[in-house]
DNA sequence: AACTCGGGGCA
DNA sequence: TGCCCAGAGTT
């Protein structure tokens, strides 16, 4: 298991490599980013950034979304994938809005992952984007890098790999965390193409290293 | 724990 | 053109 020196020291390299790392998704406000990030379940940002701008043009808040047939909200997300579930989720989750928040965004994980379509990680991003809340949602990209270099175990579900990266970094550091392994994991240590041969942090990885002997790395 | 949903992107 | 990617929900 790689220490808590090690792991914030590549929490830095990564924020060197990756400076422009920050929250992809495109939010005016915590409605915005809640439907921004629902939508974003199994896709990428870019995905749900093309739809976005013409669909919080049409739906202000969750009674806009509620007063449209359900077919009517598919079509108009239907270029990113999953849309029928994601339409009645969302028309699910505006009623729940009204129905027990009076139309406003909840702050905390507990009543957010409540919501239909809100899942763990979707909850952590709402509310450290959203309310400022330290938090570090973990997606496949925070998992699987977190996982190759040692930071946490192979084995370690998505709970305890949250809990893992909480103890081993700085509570002002998880949001920054967070983003910087999201871009690392999508641009350099790739599901399938990691980049370990160009990798600065070769020397603290235990995956890279197994990789580079095994010469799975050109 | 394994499977499903459904597109876009890339080799 | 077929494989890979990305979470939440269901069983």
């Amino acid at each position: 298991m790689l220490s808590k020196k090690a792991t914030l020291k590549a929490i830095e390299v990564m924020g060197e490599l990756f400076p422009e790392a920050e929250c992809e998704l495109v939010h005016k406000n915590p409605f915005e980013l809640l439907i921004a990030v629902v939508l974003s379940a199994q896709c990428t940002d870019a995905l749900v950034n093309r739809v976005t701008p013409a669909l919080f043009e049409k739906y202000q808040s969750p009674y806009d979304y509620i007063k449209v047939p359900v077919e009517e909200l598919e079509n108009d997300i239907r270029s990113i994938g999953l849309f029928r579930s994601k339409a009645k989720n969302i028309q699910k989750l505006s009623h729940s809005l009204i129905n027990q928040y009076e139309g406003q965004v909840p702050e905390t994980r507990e009543e957010l992952v409540e919501l239909a379509g809100v899942g763990r990680k979707t909850a952590n991003v709402v509310t450290s984007v959203a309310f400022g809340v330290p938090a570090i949602a973990v997606d496949t990209h925070v998992e699987r890098v977190s996982k190759r270099l040692g930071i946490c175990r192979w084995k370690d579900n998505v709970k305890v790999v949250e809990e893992t990266l909480m103890n081993k970094l700085p509570e002002h550091l998880w949001s920054d965390a967070h983003h910087r392994m999201i871009f690392f994991g999508r641009y350099h240590c790739k599901a399938q193409s990691p980049q370990c041969s160009i990798c600065p942090l070769l020397e603290d990885c235990r995956e890279g290293k197994k990789r580079m002997k095994e010469r799975l790395i050109g």
